[in-house]
DNA sequence: CAGGATCCTATCCGATACTG
DNA sequence: CAGTATCGGATAGGATCCTG
């Protein structure tokens, strides 16, 4: 900090809007930061998944949060859900643009933490 | 997708580490990523503030959560903090150049979101 | 396989009151 | 100003059982 972050008034009261509490894009990081999907978008980042794959991949989430947080995320727009009425059913699911574009951000912090814990590794 | 996403199985691999329920990278993400400390690192990226700009900066956080959040950010070294012995106690509060790397990416995020939901302004 | 429904517990978190 | 302490309600989330 000890520049100074120059930035104008205009840039501040954009990011002021951010905060306050009604704001849509605020709800949406939460969406994205919950529990749970973090690791769902982080998962589906590099491959699109069933749902025993994502199931696996995650350690430690149980089919109700991962099926409630698949939902969510599908309903923001972020991972879409694709069918298959094959028996038994098979189904799959990826991630819209949208949800490429924040995994993107979420995979990068969590490559910018595991770098500072594992300075060596 | 579509391209389809080559990684070797070592990144592979080292991913998985990440999932597992004790990873210590998964742990730091959890806190990172908890409802309020998101918001408090992204204020924090712009200047250091004080614990009263804060809690005005970020509408709707109540003062627990706000100094229970700060103390949780300061014991994972994202956050520092400087005490003034004035009267009134002055209390200030700033990223790490771990917590800059941190905040970086999720005013990314931000942006990224802010910028979807937003596309005209 | 992919989930929904139910039950129950842990914890999160806000409100309020109090302290240095 | 910058917190801490306590209480109670809301919610997240795990376990289990059941279904198409």
């Amino acid at each position: 900090m000890a520049g100074g972050a120059q930035i104008t008034q205009d840039e501040a009261d954009r990011r002021y809007e951010v905060f306050h509490t009604d704001c849509p894009a605020r709800e949406m990081v939460d969406h994205v930061t919950s529990r749970w999907g973090v690791w769902v978008l982080i998962s589906l980042g590099s491959n699109d998944l069933r749902f025993f794959e994502l199931r696996e991949s995650i350690r430690g989430i149980s089919e109700k949060m991962l099926s409630q947080t698949l939902r969510g995320l599908v309903d923001d727009g972020l991972v879409w859900r694709r069918v298959e009425p094959t028996n038994p059913p098979q189904v799959t699911y990826g991630l819209t643009e949208f949800g490429q574009e924040v995994g993107e951000s979420l995979t990068d912090l969590l490559d910018r933490i595991t770098r500072r814990l594992k300075p060596v590794s």
